[in-house]
DNA sequence: CTGAAAGCGCTAACAC
DNA sequence: GTGTTAGCGCTTTCAG
């Protein structure tokens, strides 16, 4: 910048004048300023002028477990469609699945020495309550999906129980009295609350929770597909399962289409190309990237309102009919 | 920073030292710093370190249009992966399908006030030689899927001529005489050479390309399932389509597969489920994660080699099969 | 091994 | 309108 002024003539804070766009130059003065910059191929240096004034970086961060799944590229979609209106970037740190509780802190404490102006998490299983300070000193977070424990935050999440209960009392409904679950590890909170709701609802039709076939730790379309096949193998083989998440539920008609059986399938999560899927599915949908763009907007929000309590919203979810039928 | 050495009764230089872990500190005084930094909450502010030691953000910047797109999705974790594995964060702008070239720029230029390490790109059309004077001041730019016009950088890109004559070589071979083009716009690089190479396949096999059924500018499934219908409801109804695109493949298959009609589907883009894909379908498939994991490597690569020659990698692409058939 | 001073690139005050 | 002087939070000399 020094180079800038030199060149041009004039003193350094015209330059920054003129690179921000400050009204009051006189035009020859800014004409020669902006040359010059052109010449040196001057960039502003973002981070330095950050520093000093004390203004926000405009970026946020993301932490997510895994783009390559829908769910997760359609909230972060959602997330920055309202981070590009209000021109601000946004880093996606994306941390497996099964990434420990310790190296998600650490990245969120890697972000905040980046001087993220907020974060919105989709928190894994762990205590979460040493985020408390960050937030306090004015790194406000918002937690979508799942709820964080030990910390009262900002939050949007589903109505995961009330989607599985919906989803279960219409297997019973259409007669099925077997129904087999397939859920992903129950510390993850959203698929304890799923869980928790299948079993009511089982429970409130007089079904016997405890002879379902169930699968927990279900973490692969693979391993649903397995643990759908044991269950098919066994004596008490179930007419219906019912799918704890995605990757559970494309694992469960991966199987099920295989042996051309005709077992039926609930599941939570809408998913691309359900609806041409070769088997009659029921699933529990909901907005994904309204999820992102909500927990977004709460984080803009957030910025203006310090102090305000935190916010938690719950969203709900439908019951849909997908997939093409049995065929002929 | 100046709080914790008072706290700590140290200097500010030694505070430095225990935050960076330089193990030249004697014991006592670390652990009093230590003990500082955490009741006074303090987080070394990485924007600050960066600037004055002038050394990398360990950061990349993503450029690319739409994180729902499967293909997106899977190039950017494949780079996030890489950037992962070299302690580095990355900002992923998304920018429209059909934002203009000016706003791309703008977009890479903002990126570079951030003074990200590097670039990874999915170029939009128009001319990207403004950039040279940036990669030259020492941002690397990696290219993907689409070469840049007036500008010669690294890049990864498929062999899409290649991919798309395969694939109407096998519908040509299957004794499908009447090909249907279906296509995105003709100004996004890969989109071009896709139809140039299903031309050159077809003249090759003696069929006259200007009678060909084609639609261009398709940008949306729905777009390609109208497009599809006009052709099949027209005098000279093909018999086979070729989708140039992801997006234009799906929207194939829902309209065949809407009047189950017994249509033959080429498209580019593999895309997940494409197996359970209710109709038969020939794919040009590639890895895209491989995609962004080999743009990101060359990225790496070339942070220690900024002198040497730009590299340009083709990936090939292989023709399946997938779909499940035309059903009983 | 530790500390004092200088300065990264920029902007906020205040002069001029 | 424009320039000068500090100093953001940190690291880097280089002297103790």
């Amino acid at each position: 910048m020094t180079d800038v002024a030199r060149e041009a003539g004039v003193s350094l804070k015209t330059v920054s004048r003129v690179v921000n766009n400050v009204a009051t130059v006189e035009s020859g003065m800014a004409e020669r300023v902006r040359a010059a910059v052109i010449t040196l191929g001057f960039r502003p240096n973002q981070l330095a002028a950050t520093l000093k004034s004390g203004a926000s970086t405009a970026t946020v961060g993301l932490v997510v477990r895994d783009l390559s799944n829908s769910f997760y590229s359609a909230l972060a979609t959602g997330a920055a469609g309202v981070a590009r209106r209000h021109g601000t970037q946004v880093i996606t740190a994306t941390i497996g699945e099964s990434a420990s509780p310790e190296e998600e802190i650490e990245l969120i404490f890697e972000l905040c020495r980046r001087r993220v102006d907020g974060l919105i998490i989709v928190a894994g299983p762990g205590d979460h309550s040493v985020l408390a300070g960050e937030i306090g000193m004015g790194t406000p977070m918002v937690f979508v999906d799942r709820v964080p424990r030990g910390l009262v935050t900002d939050s949007v999440v589903l109505d995961n129980a009330g989607g599985a209960h919906a989803a279960i009392e219409r297997l019973i409904a259409d007669g099925h009295r077997q129904i087999g679950l397939v859920m992903d590890h129950l510390d993850i909170e959203p698929i304890r609350a799923r869980f928790e709701g299948a079993k009511a609802a089982m429970r409130e039709a007089g079904l016997l929770v405890s002879q379902a076939p169930t699968a927990t730790g279900v973490r692969t379309p693979g391993g649903a597909a397995e643990a759908v096949s044991r269950m098919l193998d066994s004596n008490a083989a179930p007419s219906a399962i019912f799918c704890g998440n995605n990757r559970a539920t494309l694992g469960a008609i991966e199987e099920i289409w295989r042996r051309r059986s005709r077992v039926a399938v609930a599941g939570f999560d809408n998913f691309p190309l359900a609806h041409l899927m070769p088997i009659p599915l029921t699933l529990v949908e909901y907005d994904a990237s309204d999820m992102g763009r909500r927990a977004a907007e709460m984080l803009f929000r957030r910025f203006e309102r310090h102090t305000e309590l935190p916010e938690q919203v719950i969203l709900p979810t439908t019951l849909i009919q997908s997939g093409i039928g049995w065929g002929s």
